[in-house]
DNA sequence: CTCCAGGTTCCGG
DNA sequence: CCGGAACATGGA
């Protein structure tokens, strides 16, 4: 990759790394000293040092609304709850931003993630856009976008499984050809409430509250979508509902959209974050042998 | 080999 | 409303 004079725009109370290896994106290449991805079907490269992001000349508007540089991250954190767990995963996530997705491919995106890790869906991402997308060069390199729904919609279910997404292309296709048929219209969601627009998202084949709130929060600039995976359950249920009755799922949803405020959706991708990354594999089985034993 | 992963859907209490 | 099971695949 040859790279040629870069534009510098600035970038303070952000960390490029964080936002980007936090599990709300899955296409971002590491290059040179940065990071080599796609923003709808523009290539850019991006890389941080201290409070200056240099991206691709030409790309600083389209970069700066991308990473959300807008966002008034010391206002958001005055939303959050002043609770130990909230405030060290603040520490530790600082700077982390909640990013402007185009709708469809984020959205496609979590439909293919249920029951895969994070470095999977990379994969997963990675396998769907070189056989479907389109070819974009770049300093050399070849990126692909994410295939349209339209484009997805004529693909058969056999070519989309040798992507190696298992059940997920049945589920992956039929969106594609609902979308792409008008029976649903993102843009109309868009301009519908949140409560309204996750309803509409959830009529999508494998489309579930959760990967709707995520589509919610990566992919329409709701902060307050709160997705609960297997992460963020137990962070629920072993910080804040410690020595409790074990809580119902619909106790969980009620505790999530109540205690962490305006922003909850911000705070949540914290706690994920947070907890991946920090929580050792000890503390997992020391959890399962526990949740297995009976109540005494 | 076994276990589990940013779930959804369907089915029986 | 709630718990269980099926659903594919690959990394730990």
């Amino acid at each position: 990759m040859t790279l040629g004079k870069l534009a510098a725009l600035p970038a303070r109370e952000f960390s490029l790394e964080m936002t980007l290896t936090c599990g709300q994106v899955f296409h971002w290449v590491r290059a040179e000293a940065g990071w080599l991805g796609l923003i709808g079907d523009r290539a850019v490269y991006v890389e941080q040092k201290g409070e200056t992001l240099s991206c691709t000349p030409g790309a600083e508007e389209c970069v700066a609304n991308y990473f959300a540089l807008d966002h008034p991250l010391e206002e958001i954190y005055a939303t959050f709850p002043s609770d130990p767990a909230m405030q060290q995963a603040l520490h530790f996530c600082r700077g982390m931003r909640i990013i402007r997705q185009p709708a469809w491919e984020c959205l496609a995106t979590f439909i293919t993630s249920s029951m895969k890790q994070v470095a999977h869906i990379m994969q997963m991402s990675h396998a769907i856009r070189r056989r479907f997308g389109e070819r974009v060069e770049y300093a050399g390199d070849a990126l692909f976008t994410y295939p349209t729904p339209a484009r997805l919609a004529v693909v058969s279910e056999e070519a989309l499984r040798a992507c190696s997404i298992g059940y997920r292309a049945k589920n992956l296709l039929g969106s594609a050809r609902m979308i792409a048929a008008g029976e649903v219209d993102l843009a109309h969601v868009a301009t519908l409430d949140d409560e309204a627009a996750r309803a509409e998202l959830c009529r999508l084949p494998g489309v579930g509250e959760k990967v709707a709130n995520c589509a919610l929060l990566f992919g329409f600039e709701r902060k307050r979508a709160f997705p609960i995976d297997v992460w963020i359950e137990r962070v629920l249920r072993e910080i804040y509902f410690a020595r409790k009755r074990r809580p119902t799922t619909r106790r969980l949803r009620e505790f999530s959209q109540t205690y962490f405020g305006e922003n909850s959706g911000y705070a949540q991708q914290y706690l994920f974050h947070h907890a991946r990354l920090t929580w050792p594999k000890a503390r997992q089985r020391a959890r399962k042998r526990q949740s297995s034993r009976p109540p005494c």
